[in-house]
DNA sequence: TCCAAAGTTTGAATCGTTTCATTGTTACGA
DNA sequence: TCGTAACAATGAAACGATTCAAACTTTGGA
């Protein structure tokens, strides 16, 4: 109803230039101090709130910056998210988020919608194939970088985690602890981060002449997903002493199959480790060992890549790509009669 | 660099009037097909993008609802976010999302951000007493409406779930299948939800003669704090035969320490229920009964009530209190000797 | 053929900032 | 007292869209 306070009535509340208020926002110092008081005082007095539309109308350029995760309920992007908030809150820019929820609609609306609102930039973790879309923002001058993915050719900046250094960790770890007979349980290997943590476990495996590892594909990512995994080995017989499952919920739930139904020790019996360090991987029934990927790092830095390519339109790409880290806990304890290689 | 084109381009380019490409975008109906033809296809040739800056400066409003939630990693938020956003959607808007974090200043610079981005109204869950800012805010006609707090009194419309019932119908169901030694596990009962939860659930209890509620405090609300309630009542003995545990996580402690550590049964020897129904409780290991809030009709009903006081500045402002649902799985099944009453 | 009504198109004015060339003021040494 | 440099303040122009009164074109009936 009640336009909103302008600049200009400021002006005349203070009895001075628009000019002169738009200095005491933006470069006070060129504004002697009685000056820059009385006008403090009118903002003050008249509620005035900057219009950003206007700010940004002018200068041609937003202070916000675009973020497009595929899932914010997932604690991996949570977190990312909150780390390039952070960051971009240090230069001076907002975050405005996108959640995509895995469907290519919805990040194609988000990205529309941050092109209109002519963001500085973009991060996108991709679900569909936006190449064109990126390859089109960047001729316009809207610089991309990309989340959680390996830029396939040197167009984009990128940031990732390298998963199949995850894999070997994970592997590597199970070996020194004194398993040799393996098992990977994990998705469908078409998933790159699937297929990627399967060849570092296989590249650890091909270290130790005597041990093995063996593929157990699973029906999805979930806890429910592992329990059947779980379930079909203890039908089976015939265990492996060290399991590495692609994701913590396939972990929890080989965890509940193995102990519950079939009371089997844990890491007595079977060692277990999981991936990505959920929050429930310390609180599970025996603490989950699992592979954490520095989210934080991956947040900060992507904000940091994207802020290169702002300022200088012809900045390098780059590739940073993060190794994750290793998490001990109980359900990886030495087994007893450990040769540790 | 390139400044990006405008409407004015794609008007030169299209050989009209900018005022007819505008329309083009605006008032379809008011141009002819053979000039609207010609627009189209110069904006797609000079891959024209909206500047919503300057529609939203010309229009003094933008398409744009800001939802500040405590944290989005919450499975309760992320659904009411998911929510509001395609409510949203449909009637065009967009949501800012911003995500406080428990904590009081990211949310203060939340406001000042959606306030200078003029966004049509505000949607907030409170960290800190914003009361003052929230009436600041609508003396400028921003409209806000909390989200899963009740409004105090009548200045604000809300939308929120009844926890009192939500105890209630726990507690009940606990008592319906036979259970009469009831105990209810929480944090600190200064937190509202936690008191009205267990105010439900006693007054579920006084309904049977011979049923008895314990009070059973616990050092938060994690995994980890109902494990050490469950510990403590194994060591004391003297067991309830039905629990009713203020969260999902608490309840899946208590499960773990009960079932793993101690050997009993649920719900055979005692049944438990969780509240907030989180994705894990259908995996548990004996797959957890609990209370299911209506994120999604909480979300969808902010947005329509935050609609209806855009629309008009003195609409009446609503309360809108929705009550929880029970979801029924293993872990409260029938006692054996269950006399339903 | 003319006129009015309906249908299209035009382009200047406007929104609230920032920018910057210009003007006004002050201080100080000559 | 004057000249000049340094400092402050001014206000018109610009950003890119929307709006709307006015101008123009078409249509169809008299």
């Amino acid at each position: 109803m009640n336009r909103s306070t302008s600049i200009k009535d400021v002006a005349h509340h203070a009895s001075v230039a628009v000019g002169t208020v738009s200095n005491v926002l933006n470069y006070p110092d060129r504004v002697s101090q009685r000056t820059k008081e009385r006008v403090l005082r009118a903002i003050d007095e008249l509620g005035f709130v900057r219009n950003d539309a206007a700010r940004q109308l002018r200068a041609g350029q937003s202070r916000t910056i675009g973020l497009i995760v595929l899932d914010v309920g997932n604690p991996f992007f949570t977190s990312v998210v909150r780390a390039a908030e952070d960051a971009a809150a240090l230069q001076g820019s907002a975050v405005l988020l996108g959640d995509s929820g895995h469907n290519a609609s919805r990040e194609s609306n988000y990205i529309d919608l941050f092109q209109e609102q002519r963001v500085q930039g973009l991060l996108i973790s991709p679900v569909g194939d936006v190449t064109d879309r990126l390859d089109l923002l960047r001729e316009r001058g809207v610089p991309t970088v990309l989340v959680d993915r390996l830029a396939d050719d040197s167009k984009y900046s990128s940031v990732s985690v390298d998963d199949d250094a995850g894999g070997y960790l994970a592997a590597r770890h199970l070996l020194d602890t004194g398993r040799r007979r393996l098992a990977f349980v994990g998705g469908p290997t078409s998933i790159r981060q699937v297929a990627d943590r399967l060849q570092g476990a296989q590249r650890a495996v091909k270290e130790e002449p005597d041990a093995t590892l063996e593929v157990l594909d699973s029906d999805g990512q979930t806890v429910l997903a592992g329990r059947s995994v779980g379930n079909m080995l203890v039908e089976r017989g015939d265990l492996p002493d060290g399991i590495f499952c692609a994701n913590d919920l396939l972990a929890l739930g080989v965890m509940q199959s193995l102990t519950m139904t079939h009371a089997l020790r844990i890491p007595e019996d079977i060692a277990l480790i999981g991936y990505d360090d959920i929050d429930f991987a310390v609180s599970a029934v025996v603490p989950l060992s699992s592979i954490r990927q520095p989210t934080e790092a991956l947040g900060r830095t992507a904000i940091e890549l994207l802020a290169e390519e702002v300022e200088s339109e012809n900045a390098k790409h780059r590739a940073v790509v993060f190794t994750p880290e290793l998490v001990v806990r109980q359900s990886t304890a030495p087994a007893e009669g450990c040769s540790a290689g």
